[in-house]
DNA sequence: GCATAAGCGAGACGGTACGTCCCGTCTTACA
DNA sequence: TGTAAGACGGGACGTACCGTCTCGCTTATGC
């Protein structure tokens, strides 16, 4: 939801709403074009933005996309039951926007470690820690749970360019066996 | 396993090895660098060819790369039990070059329906036939563990950057029950 | 008017109308699409013929050029007046394809002394040896004459794209002067 | 004399210093190495500056040549007679960086309307202004003139490869009485 | 009639340059 | 200090064309 945004002492204070409409537009951006198709300055253009106002606000290209997909996610719902947050990520995954940028960054996280770190703990770990906090679950199962179903879906949108109801419903079930089932 | 080698009339032949020189040094190069680090240039370099050559015969680094993956990975291996082929295939995704490989197409699949036919045919394709054919499974089972086994292994990797023989065990067993269990 | 056509002994002969047929592909792609703009795997496959082909009967692509230009010019007008073959040389100039050509000769030769001694021997010698046979002058005051006509006209050209009948009157008398008047 | 220097609002003033760089590097390398023989890479290289700086103020490679030869040939000279601004060109086509700057750019101007427009603006133009207002000539006369001198020595270099003075004052004569004698 | 010699079509190959693209950094003027 | 604007370095991309090469096949001559 945030750049990084203490900024204490003097000087300047930042516009307020630049952080929301360069989210905005890198969403819109990458949803229409892919991740590799967007680029920086686009962003920018579209935000009504200087480059350099990006920059000073988030270190990359994909430190701006993890923020972008932190925001856009939100919080797991919360409910009584252990199916809703697991159905809940997969329908996100099916997002174009969540899906696009999820792809970008899986190719991003293999080349530099602050980009993993910062995926887990801007996206797996909310989920993680709501399934943990809520039902007593393991982390480490619920990370694999997570991983399972955002890997498989993204993994099998990467063979066929879709994402299919049945497919879905299957990965989900699977998730759920995991963490209930041990 | 070949570039397009029905080279039937005419012509000069293709030099000899120049194919399996060049799956080579891209194979070494992205091990070492990963699949954007490593340049066409720097792949046709160690192969001691010209970049014009290489572009010959793969319309793109992506199809280069999918043909180096589907060489290396070779065919699942003949046996009697349903668990080896998963626990193969597990194995191959753990091995550098093939992980790198696979993370830097699942990344160029989300802008090029081309990239996903030639990856569904090239390297999904001859695993589920081989399940198929020999354990009698249905074909769209056999795709699902694929992608789950794959996707959740590849993911596990881009939030950690490594791949504990626990998470190998735990996805491989749920992989097994998938085809198995139903 | 010639490739090399000295071919005395053993060997299968080389194919009537080939060098006709090249000069005239090359004389039509270069009128249409400029010097720089036609490829010799144009030329060749226009012509019908293969590039090794072209290669065997002439060094280069400029020194097919040369021939064809060569080939085009044919001999000046025999004639009673000096007049003519210096109208007819600048009437020669105004020719698209024989301009584009000079156009592109002249700037090889800035590169290769091989085209120079070509482009002498086979384009402007000719011309020279008329006039100094038919009219008694001096070949180094004809040659300048030619030299005058040709480069100014072509010159004006690249200036302006055209060329008016006033300019090329212009020129004429000026060169016709030169050797006239001295 | 420069690349376009107007350059009047915001944003990271040009580098001072760089189009000089730049074109001093361009007549050094052209001069030893022709026109076709010099690289843009090269060019950049030995001026210390990216490709991609040199592409952001010339749009070509023949538009920076237009400028650097403009550039070289600077103002003729102001003097009384009518002989010595002829006498002065001559003597700037004798320039080995000159000519070969001219030679390539004739080649270019076949293939390409603007550098035609751009070679009268930036080269004949400043010369036949100088004419005109110092002595009272005709326009269209003078650009006669200068298209005979420079069309002619660069078309006898072609020829020969050398340039000798005879030549030169026999071609500037000629040109002298071309504005003069009419 | 069969070896020898060259021509030819087809297309691979090495090499070199091109002009474009995008990232992330920088340098100004102004707010 | 923030921001707009845009220059800059650096590096890869995929394309184009040249002239050479290597095959298999064809067509002549000379023994």
């Amino acid at each position: 939801m945030s750049d990084n945004s203490a900024r204490p002492r003097g000087g300047r204070p930042r516009r307020a709403g630049v952080g929301a409409a360069v989210r905005q537009a890198a969403e819109e951006l990458i949803a229409e074009r892919g991740y590799a198709g967007t680029t920086l300055d686009l962003i920018a253009q579209r935000a009504g933005v200087a480059k350099t106002t990006v920059y000073r606000r988030w270190r990359s290209k994909s430190h701006l996309a993890i923020d972008t997909l932190a925001d856009l996610l939100g919080d797991p719902p919360a409910g009584i039951d252990l199916l809703s947050p697991i159905t809940w990520l997969a329908a996100q995954v099916r997002e174009p926007s969540v899906r696009r940028l999820l792809v970008g960054l899986v190719g991003e996280a293999g080349q530099d470690e602050s980009v993993r770190a910062e995926l887990r703990a801007r996206i797996r770990e909310p989920f993680t820690r709501h399934l943990v906090d809520e039902f007593g679950l393991s982390a480490p199962d619920v990370d694999l749970a997570f991983d399972v179903v955002v890997g498989a879906l993204l993994h099998r949108l990467a063979m066929t360019g879709e994402l299919t109801d049945t497919d879905a419903l299957a990965v989900t079930d699977l998730a759920t066996r995991l963490v209930f089932g041990r």
